[in-house]
DNA sequence: CAACTATATATAGCACGGCAATATATTCGG
DNA sequence: CCGAATATATTGCCGTGCTATATATAGTTG
């Protein structure tokens, strides 16, 4: 809790993906069930989820149809085979980018006191290491940010 | 590496602060700084740099003096007491919400084969807690996305 | 039964953050 | 001597997410 909204940006989409790889979903359920899996700390509000999802339709990561069962229709998305293609690389993308801030946060757990450092680096690469020039030593077909 | 630059929206602020909690910096070094710290993978431009530290500046969250050794002058940044309780405050942020992300994706891991899962959970809170209503079970003053 | 809230989807416009582009000036290496 | 690196700064653009608004139905409460 009490965290800046600025800091959701970017990972909207990949918690959208998200909810739908656990089976087919309405729009406004996706709203409720994302409040509710994240503790009531995810409220995402129907004027930025339903541009994300018309942007999925269009790029072919997800299929809808309608359920008109009279008076409130429900418009249903579930992923293709793209859609869950795009959901690994940004659930993978989103892991590098936590994995980096946590390495360059790492020295602050000390010498400061964080009142809850929950996320722990697993040991695996990206390694902690020394100010070296790493410009040299990335591989040649990473992204920066 | 290979992640969007929309990720890093919200947290660059803390990346700066955080350059700077270990000692005074000038500008152009924490831009380099950070690229090796990073291994390459965060490197903020100058155009986005030196807006944020004019605006902590404002804020009086960094106290700033200039190098004048005639030629190429550096301006010197240092945290301020309100700037180092900024930062643990951007820092315990972060942590929340990488926590809250990474708890969303957890099932994913299972099910989607995540090439390089790097960030893994403490075993602190928050738990992983079924779907609850959870809203009324959240602590009064904790603030939303 | 009327009013309000919750369910359900949709869109236009705004605000803000980060970047590209540009400007200026000095120092170092080839 | 000329280009690249060092060093700071500003203007304008673009993408993202939110507010506000619109529409319609179902349930709940006074």
């Amino acid at each position: 809790m009490t965290f800046d909204r600025e800091l959701l940006r970017g990972s909207l989409e990949l918690m959208v993906l998200g909810e739908l790889q656990s089976g087919a979903r309405y729009g406004y359920q996706i709203l409720t069930s994302l409040s509710s899996r994240s503790c009531g700390r995810v409220n995402i509000k129907a004027g930025t989820l339903y541009p994300i999802l018309h942007k999925l339709e269009q790029e072919s990561c997800v299929r809808t149809w309608w359920d008109e069962q009279g008076g409130r229709d429900r418009k249903w998305y579930a992923l293709t085979e793209a859609g869950e293609a795009r959901l690994r690389r940004n659930a993978t993308e989103w892991f590098d980018y936590a994995a980096t801030v946590q390495m360059l946060l790492a020295p602050l757990l000390d010498s400061l006191s964080i009142a809850r450092p929950v996320v722990a680096d697993s040991g695996q690469p990206p390694a902690r290491l020394p100010q070296v020039d790493a410009q040299a030593l990335r591989p040649p077909n990473s992204r920066d940010f």
